[in-house]
DNA sequence: CCTCCACATGTAAACGCTTACATTTCTATA
DNA sequence: TATAGAAATGTAAGCGTTTACATGTGGAGG
């Protein structure tokens, strides 16, 4: 393996020189340049940047924290960010926490350790102490899929609360008085927890009574939300509506609620959040709460790399979501027929 | 920021003794090593894993290239790496190719330059000079979703050309004779190509007989599937039953047919290929050939690990796929209501 | 043809760690 | 208690770049 000396030498030059035709071309003579480029040829030079980044101080690498990259919202802005991070010329170190704080703080670490120029983080856990060890140590780092607006870090995200309210307000206009919600845990992410509260929200707006019962906690798992939604089913008075907290848990949704005999979205309507792109492929395509994914992990790229180049106040951005109305949801029936349906097939 | 010299001035030793705590804390008593730790404590010392790799040429990182971490099964592949690498604390750098063959060729470039210690790639082009420079310079790198069996490279993969042979004779079992089949664009990746090949030798050896116009090319997309499925049941004489080179175009293919009011899956059988997670929520649950794509990528991990620890002979691990039969297939139906029934919503 | 200045190139230290080898300190045995 | 040998620690070079600073060179203007 030859590096700059093998080169500089054969070009008759000083590694400066060579270094400098890698980094700043314009700054040397043509003909030097040419000698240069050919003894890099002749030994078949390939650069360190390793070997840079030990010295510049810039590895230019950062580092993407996601719970799972097999939901298909954070594959999408996985994508996002890594777009952004090509324009830059910076490689993305990908880790999943799984929804688990120490794992979590474990990448963290080791990410740091690895001397990335930044970090991407869809936390689990606002309140721990991994992001407040960042924040005092003035680390850059945003973010993504944030449900803070204020707060000393930099972030990216939407209004989970008024997601909730929408999703929830679609289904009060289509006349269902009995709306349940099957939630991601809260305990794994706040996401979760600020939809419910726009849930609650909206019910407490419309008059309606919420009661504890119709809320169900799982994980973010497509069995998860078709357990769920039976357990809902088999309430003493059913729902006839129902609002999960991501897409995946709706798919499951669905198949649970067709498991129990019932036809969608006749019996029940169901609406989930993300608007992940087979939303619209499902049976029956589902309404759902979009979140614009791709865009966001673009954005909390952006936003990092200009904490990077010139540090500052933390920078914040909430962006649009908005409610996609498809064919999972429909207005409440008039006859009990969904009542005496769910009971027949228990 | 502080160094292991900081480190060592506090705590009275040599940068030696600093760096045998970290790396192999029993060589060191037990006192020197506390009064070590301690300092280490004192001035908020991090490790700098960059240094390391610098002098050890051990960066602990490698790269992966997949094609599009969008796709589930991509997703479900880069968790398997994920975990053995984990294992190996290792990190790993995540590139998408979009199947664009310039894009794999730049990446490869940009890890090697940051001096990965192994690679993993999903490659769209086997015959490129990407793959025989790597092999040329002897780079641990090991193909994943591989097609080839013998070769001068480690690979793992499956066998395609029996996948698609697979879900062919299911079809031909189910009485079809006329089955067509949707694939991913040959150009984009041989694995589609050896799919068609399985189906096109089952054909043959049904005694069936293969047209050109069965077969429908697209992209890897949803709206690919769709598109292409209406391409097929607007033949004058359309197929009872298509293969779809994977579920993505399946889940396409379903909607594509629904939209155009046959009732699935009396009207049209459809197979898919990959069998992710999400197969068993589509509607009707898609039968599919089932590839163990978690199972692959961590296993592409172990042998490019072994690769990176004890540099030998190509290692190939072609793992079993079957055919997992759900609700997206039927028999033939007798009458001709099939053929009227297409014609009637053209 | 000289001078001066801008531009091109060279010199050498520095980055934070590891490690081969040298030296010191223990421990156990005679 | 002396001593050999093992165990712990120290010394210093080296990894492949970048970069501040020093030096050298070419060409325009006098």
């Amino acid at each position: 393996m030859s590096t700059i000396l093998d080169v500089a030498r054969l070009a008759g030059v000083s590694t400066a020189t060579v270094s400098r035709v890698i980094n700043m071309p314009e700054s040397v003579r043509e003909n030097t340049r040419n000698k240069v480029l050919q003894a890099m040829e002749k030994c078949s030079y390939k650069y360190n940047s390793l070997a840079r980044g030990f010295v510049t101080k810039r590895s230019n690498t950062i580092g993407l924290i996601i719970p799972n990259i097999n939901n298909p919202v954070f594959a999408e802005s996985t994508m996002g960010v890594q777009e952004h991070a090509d324009k830059k010329n910076t490689r993305v170190i990908l880790g999943n926490s799984y929804y688990k704080y120490s794992q979590e703080e474990n990448l963290v670490k080791v990410l740091r350790e690895s001397q990335i120029d930044g970090l991407i983080i869809t936390t689990t856990n606002l309140k721990g102490n991994v992001l407040k060890n960042l924040v005092d140590e003035k680390f850059p780092f945003v973010l993504l899929f944030s449900t803070v607006k204020g707060g000393p870090f930099s972030a990216v995200g939407i209004d989970n609360y008024k997601g909730g309210y929408l999703a929830t307000e679609h289904l009060v206009n289509l006349g269902h008085k009995r709306i349940g919600m099957v939630a991601g845990n809260f305990s794994m992410t706040d996401r979760s927890y600020h939809r419910w509260h726009g849930y609650k929200g909206c019910l407490r707006d419309s008059g309606l009574t919420y009661s504890k019962e119709l809320l169900v906690q799982t994980d973010y798992s497509l069995s998860g939300g078709e357990a769920s939604i039976k357990k809902l089913l088999c309430l003493p008075s059913p729902p006839t509506a129902v609002f999960c907290s991501n897409d995946y848990i709706a798919l499951g949704a669905l198949k649970g609620a067709r498991d129990m005999g019932l036809t969608l979205p006749a019996d029940l309507s169901i609406v989930g959040f993300d608007d992940m792109q087979t939303a619209s492929y499902m049976v029956p395509a589902l309404t759902t709460v979009h979140q614009p994914a791709y865009e966001m992990g673009r954005r909390a790229a952006e936003v990092l790399f200009q904490l990077i180049e010139s540090p500052g106040k933390p920078l914040q951005d909430m962006m649009e979501t908005n409610l996609i109305v498809r064919e999972s949801t429909t207005a409440i029936p008039h006859t009990s027929s969904h009542q005496s349906r769910i009971n027949k097939n228990q």
